[in-house]
DNA sequence: ATGGCCTTTATCAAAGGA
């Protein structure tokens, strides 16, 4: 069984792109953020033209989140703050007895900034819904952009942000939070290797030099590290024509 | 050392992303 998360940066300009990972990859679960497409607008008919079911919570323009299975999906009730929130960041199914939280984490803009304490406050939210979910549920796959990188060998050296966003202190806090919860970063059980990165910036001719952020996870509990059999980013897709500046990455199971 | 691209819309300029 494979389960993969991707920020495909709109789903409509990345129709093609996204057919193309399902048909090659035949993930079993996808969860995708930054669709940017209202759910009127969501293009359901290819996607279960190709054998895939998918529930989603969009937005005009901005943020989106999706999740796409070959097997029945069931919506998972979210807080209040959650379910409130203009902004569509998060969405939680349940997959047999798996339960897949799927999160599109505020990017901050710059440290200090009024989106960077929004993005600070999202992420505490975040805890809150995690520690209701844990207690009712022991197999959890957290995944999605996270806009963190957690540790100093998942990001290029090479910093062209001032501000250090995605790096600061606060945010791998609240990550290391997530982790203390009962969560395991699954591309690290397989990969300790520096410079495994899953973005790239448009600009500076990012992805052909390697130079970027590992700010995409995919986390599980403890009940499911047993079935982990490999993690990989595929960067394939970050090479194509007109791609995404995020990679899918993609976790294996042996279930 | 700087800035550089891509997507969207109340479009043809500006905002947001990371």
């Amino acid at each position: 069984m494979k389960i993969a998360t991707w920020n495909v940066n709109s789903i409509r300009v990345r129709l093609s792109h996204l057919c193309q990972f399902l048909t090659d990859i035949s993930p079993d679960i996808v969860a995708l953020q930054e669709t940017k497409c209202e759910d009127e607008k969501f293009p359901l008919a290819e996607i279960n033209a190709l054998g895939y079911q998918a529930l989603y919570q969009g937005q005009k323009s901005y943020n989106g989140v999706a999740v796409l299975a070959k097997k029945d999906l069931s919506l998972e009730p979210l807080t209040d703050y959650f379910t409130q929130h203009e902004q569509k960041r998060v969405l939680a199914v349940k997959h047999d007895d798996t339960l897949i939280v799927d999160v599109y984490i505020p990017n901050g803009q710059a440290v200090g900034s009024e989106k960077y304490i929004f993005k600070l406050a999202w992420l505490q939210e975040l805890l809150n819904l995690l520690k209701t979910l844990k207690s009712k549920y022991s197999k959890i796959v957290l995944l999605g952009d996270f806009n963190i990188a957690p540790e100093e060998i998942d990001h290029t050296s090479a910093n062209f942000i001032k501000d250090k966003i995605m790096i600061s202190e606060a945010e791998r806090e609240l990550f290391q939070q997530m982790i203390a919860l009962g969560f395991y970063d699954s591309f690290r059980l397989f990969n300790k290797e520096p410079k495994q990165y899953t973005w790239w910036d448009y600009r500076i001719r990012a992805f052909e030099k390697n130079l970027g952020y590992r700010i995409d996870h995919i986390l599980v509990t403890e009940a499911l590290i047993k079935d982990c059999i490999a993690c990989d980013v595929e960067k394939t897709f970050r090479a194509l024509d007109k791609p995404s500046d995020h990679a899918p990455v993609v976790l294996t199971l042996s279930l």
